[in-house]
DNA sequence: GAAAATTTGTCCGTATGTATA
DNA sequence: ATATACATACGGACAAATTTT
């Protein structure tokens, strides 16, 4: 239940409640979530309440929006693996807006990036690269 | 300058016209970002897409909030090197709630995942940490 | 110390646009 | 053509913490 008087952001209650529905499998992988405007008036709360709370889901990688036929519980992508060479680096980030685009990456998910003894540097979407020792 | 009539939308633009001074430095790091009321005066747009425009910077995690000191331009940490063993795998994504809490992470600050042959899990703060072979 | 101003956080309501079913 | 659903943008209001007066 969702308690405006609670100590914890409204928003944020909505969102660990989608969360942990999430996490049980109560809402599966591409499982569409309820609608903004189903959820505003199940929890008698403000559309724009809703948004944030699902805004939050986002940024954690675990929503994806299909604009607009709704929003869905994120779909693990099949990981493959690189591999990092003698001398490389590797540390992970946000992409720029710009890199989101260009590389077509959902919302809430970082990027690789390996950095060669020379100073390349290449960039791996989080959600379909692991990185391994040859 | 903000086009409201633009394709882009405004607080898209906003967002890139911040992210842009702070790449060249002309918002240096540690520096305060003029305040949402400033910005949406100086603009001549509301609060609310000031606010949108800076949540997208702390998604990419390129500013932080004092609340209510101000927003400021994220200070680089010190970077820490983490060698990747053989047979172990890393991948980053974004954390959790309470890992961001145990961690105490920034926003917009994944972290890196590394997985041992075992199973055993370890995850670093990716503004920290970075991999590299032994 | 006290009061006022400042700044971000949260929440609501409304309106319009755009893409899909 | 209608309805649905998300995106964007505006406005207002109050709270909480800090800084300034």
């Amino acid at each position: 239940m969702i308690d405006p008087s609670a100590d914890r952001a409204v928003f944020r209650q909505l969102a660990d409640l989608l969360r942990s529905q999430i996490e049980t499998g109560d809402l599966a992988p591409g499982e569409p979530l309820p609608s903004e405007r189903r959820l505003a008036q199940e929890h008698g709360i403000s559309r724009t309440t809703v948004r944030q709370a699902i805004g939050q889901l986002r940024t954690e990688g675990l929503v994806t929006v299909d604009r607009p036929r709704g929003t869905f519980v994120r779909v693990p992508e099949p990981m493959e693996i690189v591999t990092l060479a003698r001398g490389e680096k590797a540390g992970a980030r946000m992409p720029t807006d710009a890199e989101r685009r260009t590389h077509r990456l959902g919302e809430g998910v970082p990027v690789l990036v390996v950095t060669a003894a020379d100073g390349t540097v290449t960039v791996h979407p989080a959600d379909r690269v692991q990185l391994a020792r040859p």
